[in-house]
RNA sequence: GGCCCGUUGGUCAAGCGGUUAAGACACCGCCCUUUCACGGCGGUAACAGGAGUUCGAUUCUCCUACGGGUCACCA
């Protein structure tokens, strides 16, 4: 075979060669240790949270080490493309804290590494496609897909390995007169790469995350370039990784078993391979089993899902950090307050196998999370959430921000914060009662009181109550009513001899809980009654007064 | 079916030849507490099975089972 009569067939535009390419894209300046990596998704729209977690960790091993991070489009796909999809893309992305150095953005490229989006890289790769069927090894393969179902059900029906390679591959060894023929009669083709390897030998390799493994080597004539001249997966990933320096490659393991075929590749066109990290997938529990979360079924691969949900961006964040790095629990018990990113993210520290996604684990993490935010920020975090999807709960708190804040900071800060949500959405019902308009008495008093006492307490509950008081002088006092009905003040003496008792002081805090929230539960009655002021707990109970 | 990866309590997970096999979530009990939300203390619960290497295997090797992934002109 002339390989050079046929490159130049196939390629008679191609006059650059790949020493041209290697000019346009010079060795990076980085420092010792110094990690360049990318996320490299492709622009269908949906950002899920496999995304999220491979980003996460290019991410913070690149700026961790002072590398560079960038975001290349895989828009080979042409079928699957949805507009708008890069914008989506990088919004979502960067609402989730991953920033990117580097490479697309929405108005276009930025770096001197680009085009970064694959589609236009078009010509580049051309040049090594010419040059691999200059080194023969790579031809062109004019099956139809007719042709190649046809193949596909042979082997099935052999019990052969499926797949285009040995005798299967019909265009391998064709003599140049079919070639020309068909050129000439214009039926569409592909570039097939030429494998020397044999399903006989075995490759070693070590990865960064699985450790040493041992992968059978490629025997398949895969595709490099589609008919329509773009690139397959594999051959721009080979080229563009070598061409724009990067160092770490973070991907799913389902790329394992291709990487035989890629590490070949890198090989035939002369570059040496990136580091490899393979993450596990995640997967979630479907009846019995396990299997891995997927877009079509499960709403909650989603980032939208987290967003909608209420999850703030700080809890997503920290519990992908738990998943990723079995040591950051430990770390972040240890340094409660500090920022996110001085925690020491190591790939070591992840894990080899697929990890299930564990809804209750999330929202605890995330009522921590929440838990530690200041009130200003959780104020900043539920009107942005609600101003989405909760049009009510977002004019009432913005009608009146400083009395929505006082709300928030009930139990707010110290030692012992408390955690009453998961998400942004447990608001609303927390604290609906504290607005007029919202508040309905929802739980009855257990009927196992007389109502002639309840209606007494709350009567002797108003004639001293003074919105001055402090809490102590405050608690006191409803003390003084329970005693007054016979009711224990002292919760010990009332345990001691419960039969002393009408009941205690903790009933009658509840007489007043139902009247003024209209329920069994609540933040502390004291900080309640500060922020709805003397007027509003006095209405509340005199309407539940006239009920009785 | 071929190839590959994986397997420690219900879940997430430490462990990297010698440990009473951490911790977290969930669950249960007790304590604290004017309710709730917290917090404290304690508890139930695990190395898939079998062979081998070794003085000694959760840890190394092999086999089996199970789970997952992948075999496109998708990434």
């Amino acid at each position: 075979m002339d390989t050079i009569a046929l490159a130049t067939l196939l390629f008679p535009n191609v006059t650059k060669t790949p020493s041209d390419m290697e000019a346009l894209f010079p060795p990076r300046t980085l420092s010792e240790g110094a990690v360049v990596s990318r996320m490299a998704p492709s622009p269908t729209g949906f950002v899920h949270l496999g995304n999220l977690v491979q980003g996460l960790t290019s991410e913070r091993m690149c700026h961790q080490s002072g590398g560079t991070l960038f975001l290349r489009v895989e828009d080979t796909d042409a079928k699957r493309e949805v507009a708008g999809a890069v914008e989506i893309l990088i919004e979502s992305l960067k609402h989730y804290n991953i920033h990117f150095d580097e490479g697309a953005t929405v108005d276009g490229d930025n770096g001197i590494y680009g085009p970064y989006r694959q589609r236009q890289r078009a010509e580049i790769y051309h040049v090594y496609a010419k040059q691999l069927v200059l080194e023969g090894m790579a031809y062109p393969c004019f099956c139809t897909e007719e042709e190649l179902a046809d193949i596909r059900a042979r082997q099935e029906a052999e019990k052969a390995n499926y797949g285009y390679f040995g005798k299967w591959a019909v265009w391998r060894d064709r003599p140049m007169e079919d070639i020309e023929a068909a050129l000439a009669q214009g039926m569409p083709w592909v570039l097939r790469f030429r494998s020397t390897g044999s399903i006989e030998n075995k490759i070693r390799f070590t990865d960064l995350i699985k450790g040493n493994l041992e992968l059978t080597e490629n025997d398949m004539d895969h595709v490099l370039l589609k008919s329509d001249g773009i690139p397959t997966y594999h051959f721009a990933h080979a080229v563009d990784d070598h061409l724009m320096h990067t160092t770490h490659v973070v991907r799913g393991d389902e790329w394992l078993p291709t990487l035989p075929f890629h590490l070949q590749l890198f090989r035939s066109l002369g570059f040496k391979p990136p580091k490899y990290l393979h993450i596990g997938p995640l997967m979630k529990m479907d009846g019995e089993s396990k299997r891995k979360l997927s877009k079509r079924k499960d709403p909650e691969l989603a980032l939208t899902y987290y967003r909608e949900a209420g999850f703030p961006v700080a809890s997503v964040y920290e519990y992908l950090m738990t998943v990723l790095n079995s040591n950051f629990e430990d770390w972040r018990r240890a340094n409660p307050d500090a920022p996110i990113d001085s925690f020491k993210f190591s790939y070591k520290k992840m894990n080899p196998a697929g990890s299930l996604f564990d809804a209750a684990k999330l929202r605890d993490v995330s009522k921590n999370v929440i838990s530690r935010m200041s009130t200003d920020r959780i104020y900043d975090e539920v009107v942005a959430w609600a101003s989405d999807y909760d049009t009510a709960l977002h004019s009432h708190l913005t009608g009146d921000p400083s009395y929505a804040k006082s709300i928030l900071s009930i139990g707010r800060g110290g030692k012992k914060p408390r955690k009453d949500f998961a998400v942004l959405a447990d608001v609303r019902p927390y604290l609906d009662f504290f607005y007029d308009d919202w508040f309905t008495v929802t739980d009855t008093y257990p009927d196992t009181f007389d109502k002639a006492d309840i209606k007494a307490a709350l009567e002797g509950f108003m004639k001293t109550f003074d919105g001055a008081d402090d809490m102590n002088v405050w608690f006191d006092k409803i003390k003084a009513v329970a005693e007054g009905l016979g009711f224990a003040s002292d919760m010990k003496a009332y345990k001691e001899n419960p039969e002393n008792y009408r009941g205690n002081v903790a009933d009658i805090s509840m007489f007043l809980r139902v009247a003024v929230t209209g329920r069994l539960n609540s933040p502390d009655m004291y900080a309640v009654m500060q922020i709805l002021g003397k007027d509003r707990v006095f209405a509340r109970i005199n309407a539940m007064i006239d009920t009785l």
